[in-house]
DNA sequence: CGAATTTGACCTGCGC
DNA sequence: GCGCAGGTCAAATTCG
């Protein structure tokens, strides 16, 4: 399942990435469980999306898709922004309805995520979906650079808990300097620890490679010393000369978490088109296809289903995240901004910056007041695209009936547990 | 046939 | 300077 995982965020940072990852002792998969689609309802929370970028964030300058999804939920008024846990720094993450956290009955969508003082997060939602928690972890992680997640990976849908002393797995955020790590060469990296779905993609690997909202082409593996997993190298392709990598490989420490570590920084704006050139992809129809345990996507090919169901992942059993490539996210960079450009992560960073030598993460969140034109070119080009479907339907197992932003978001997340097809299929029909 | 993946060779950084 | 290991290149292979 997919649960959360750690999430690490380093620059300069060069060595054995289990070293790096730590806190997952506890965390405990569901190896019986089938695996992907179902495994990845969403895609892991790529270091854009989690909107850090405290050492040369290589997507500093990108808008995270996902994350400015939450934020238009959190100024639609569903959600408080800077919620009641007097912690305005992770404000982003308080919804209202957070204010209870024994609120249960709903799947809205960071409806019961809470970062507290100390920097836990709570959730009490029994229907988040795994890919979303990723996110929402990742993103409070983020949030809190020095925080501690802890996700129940046991509950069936390993939502996060609200009774902390419940926590099966924990995740911490390192600082870099903390690590006491041997480092490389001198580039900025992040790394991600995600769930590693069962091995059955890809071709000859069958290593599965989580999709995120970019299109990444392999390039290259090797085996790892000390390592029984080789890594995986790619890059984007979803533009030319884009010299954003990332290398994907088993965590040896524990085989059922991939560690992905993002390097170098695209060149280039979120995927907007549905049919970018990252799509084609030899396995596409397998992914695509109704019968998940056939397929046998790529990362590229990941990618672009997301993109090609980009609106249609109004359940869990989507396999597929909306890809916000499409779904230029509606809210206002301003009011993201405004509320959370303080929060302590940027502090960390600075801190971690100092000894990096590294320019601290800015949020260049300014980028965005440009970008409603584009984002609202986007979406006529994109008739009916994800974001309508998002906040014109719900998904919350009533769907006739009135539906909110929260239910959209819900859905858009996956946090339902009705499969959407007709979304999907008009999505792909776009 | 075009595009993605595989895989061995080559290059480069780092530790000794 | 040398060797090791990681990272990248590019031809061959595979697939739709």
């Amino acid at each position: 399942m997919c649960s959360v995982f750690e999430l690490l965020e380093m620059d300069n940072f060069q060595g054995d990435l289990t070293d790096v990852v730590r806190g997952i002792g506890g965390h405990v998969l569901s190896p019986e469980l089938p695996p992907p689609p179902s495994i990845w309802p969403l895609p892991p929370p790529s270091p854009s999306d989690l909107h850090i970028n405290p050492f040369g964030d290589p997507f500093v300058s990108m808008t995270d898709p996902l994350l400015q999804e939450l934020n238009a939920v959190t100024n639609s008024g569903y959600f408080s922004p800077a919620g009641d846990n007097n912690n305005s720094n992770n404000s982003f993450l308080v919804p209202k309805v957070l204010e209870e956290d024994h609120i249960k009955s709903q799947c809205s969508i960071f409806p019961r995520i809470r970062i507290s003082h100390s920097n836990i997060i709570h959730d009490s939602s029994p229907c988040n979906s795994p890919a979303m928690s990723a996110h929402v972890v990742a993103a409070a992680a983020a949030a809190s650079p020095r925080g501690i997640i802890n996700v129940d990976t046991n509950s069936p849908r390993n939502c996060l808990l609200v009774d902390g002393n419940t926590f099966s797995s924990q995740i911490q955020i390192s600082s870099p300097r903390n690590l006491g790590l041997k480092r490389r060469k001198s580039q900025a990296k992040k790394v991600v620890c995600i769930p590693a779905p069962a091995a059955m993609n890809s071709r000859s690997s069958g290593e599965v490679v989580p999709s995120d909202l970019w299109a990444w082409r392999k390039y290259g593996q090797k085996p790892i010393k000390g390592s029984p997993f080789p890594r995986g190298y790619y890059r984007c392709s979803s533009s030319k000369g884009c010299s954003a990598r990332k290398q994907v490989e088993r965590s040896r420490t524990d085989p059922n978490m991939l560690v992905i570590t993002y390097t170098s920084e695209h060149n280039h704006p979120w995927p907007i088109q549905r049919n970018a050139l990252a799509g084609s992809t030899r396995s596409s129809s397998s992914s695509s296809s109704p019968n998940p345990n056939s397929s046998k996507s790529s990362v590229a090919n990941a990618n672009v289903n997301a993109n090609a169901t980009a609106s249609s992942s109004c359940s869990q059993n989507n396999p597929h995240l909306p890809s916000s490539s499409t779904t230029p996210p509606p809210l206002s960079a301003s009011a993201v901004k405004d509320e959370h450009q303080e929060d302590d992560m940027e502090l960390e960073n600075v801190e971690d910056d100092e000894d990096n030598q590294i320019a601290p993460y800015r949020p260049e969140l300014h980028h965005q007041h440009n970008q409603p034109d584009d984002f609202f070119a986007d979406l006529e080009e994109l008739e009916g695209d994800s974001l309508s479907m998002l906040l014109s339907q719900g998904c919350s197992g009533d769907r006739n009936n009135k539906t909110t932003a929260s239910d959209g978001i819900s859905d858009f997340f996956g946090w339902s547990g009705e499969n959407n097809n007709n979304d999907d299929q008009d999505s792909r029909s776009l």
